[in-house]
DNA sequence: CGTCTACTTGAGGACTGTCAACTTTCGTGG
DNA sequence: CCACGAAAGTTGACAGTCCTCAAGTAGACG
């Protein structure tokens, strides 16, 4: 479990205090949220097992309230970041999947950052990692095609899912079409039709969420 | 200039020992780079004045190397947060205007911050909201159309001039058509019409550079 | 004052969204 | 364990937005 939290670059004598911290977990059932939009922040997560995905309501106008997907967490990553600008979250953090994540209390969390020099500059270099995250997929939303997303989009979910240890040509995509869409910004037709033609293509077996790349230089090359 | 910078929320003593570590400012002439992607950080920086861009360069196949702007500096704004996940910059930053920034540099700052309670959190914060920052950044560009997009800009660059103290109604937009359009995901074609048509239709006076806003809620329509 | 860059405007076409019908999968309760 | 209803996914036809290509105008800078 120690790995999959938020440790790496710390001495043991720091993982121990920081594991004093953590010592909660929580459970979240598949479509349940850990948290919504204007909920009071108060801890920091780190997703334990399972995945979630981070939503925003849209109080546009012309929706009417439709909802965006902005963020996919798996195992290992931190979750509630955005809560620490106004002390309020900003948006909805809901499970894909049945998961569990570690509880950071933040108070606790900040004053120990003030403590431990490795931890503060990890916390730093977490949300810098975090901005250009984002701003990488700034990047992908502008200037590629709908059918470039999706290309990387699996190509991502890959090359993560690799760096956590498992296969990397073989996987669950625990969102439906519309929570990719919306994450594409894109609608999920294009979604679906856009997966049936790599199919045909023979870039990948697509049946329903299960996802089998056949020729990673074949949809680099999208 | 001390009301420019990163202060708020710290007490008059601390601002005392910022001013310390910040005391080096830097000019840069418009379109000259205060850094580029790769080179090692090692300072923050927050814009004394002027405005400036940042962009990143893409490196996909297909785009051979086009430009992408991805974020908008204006006096006052922390600028470099990206280095210091990796150590290196994963963007250029390019004046749009005669500019001038404060030097932050990092190592000092960092310590700074674990000596005081009231930067550290602020630190926090600024990150916070950067990355909610990208996140509406992210919603908007995936789910507005060409001129919704045009609208918000226009509506945010207002909100943003205002909170400094300028007119809220008339400014330069320092952007080229080619940087807006890059920055709003759509080309710089797509951005001139729509400014004519917002022109057209009296929500907008727009020649060149100078927009003056004529209808708030028009464009809050669109 | 000339040249270069930035901007505007038009025509045509490609991509993706919308609407709709249908199939498949999933979850719940008998 | 199966059956049913609901949710998710697929596919087609058509329409609209936005991009591409192109030509010409206005503005900036030396």
């Amino acid at each position: 479990m120690r790995h999959l939290c938020m440790p790496e670059g710390l001495c043991a004598r720091d993982v121990t205090k920081l594991e004093h911290i953590i010592s909660v977990t929580r459970k979240i059932r598949r479509g349940d949220a850990l948290f919504r939009t204007g909920d009071t922040f108060d801890s920091l997560y780190a997703v334990r097992s399972g995945s979630l995905k981070t939503v925003v309501t849209n109080d546009g106008s012309r929706d009417g309230g439709r909802e965006r997907m902005t963020g996919l967490l798996l195992a290992g990553d931190a979750l509630g970041l955005d809560g620490i600008g106004d002390g309020r979250h900003t948006c909805d953090a809901v499970a894909l999947e049945d998961s569990s994540v570690c509880v950071v209390p933040y108070a606790l969390f900040e004053r120990m950052c003030r403590e431990t020099d490795s931890l503060q500059r990890r916390m730093h270099r977490m949300m810098s990692q975090a901005i250009n995250r984002e701003a990488e997929h700034v990047v992908r939303l502008g200037m590629l095609r709908a059918d470039e997303r999706v290309a990387r989009l699996l190509l991502d979910m890959s090359a993560r899912l690799a760096r956590r240890g498992y296969a990397t040509a073989e996987f669950t995509m625990r969102m439906t079409r519309d929570d990719i869409g919306s994450y594409l910004g894109m609608t999920l037709e294009t979604v679906s039709r856009t997966l049936s033609r790599f199919d045909k293509l023979g870039l990948i077996e697509a049946q329903g969420k299960s996802i089998r790349i056949r020729d990673f230089d074949g949809l680099r090359g999208i």
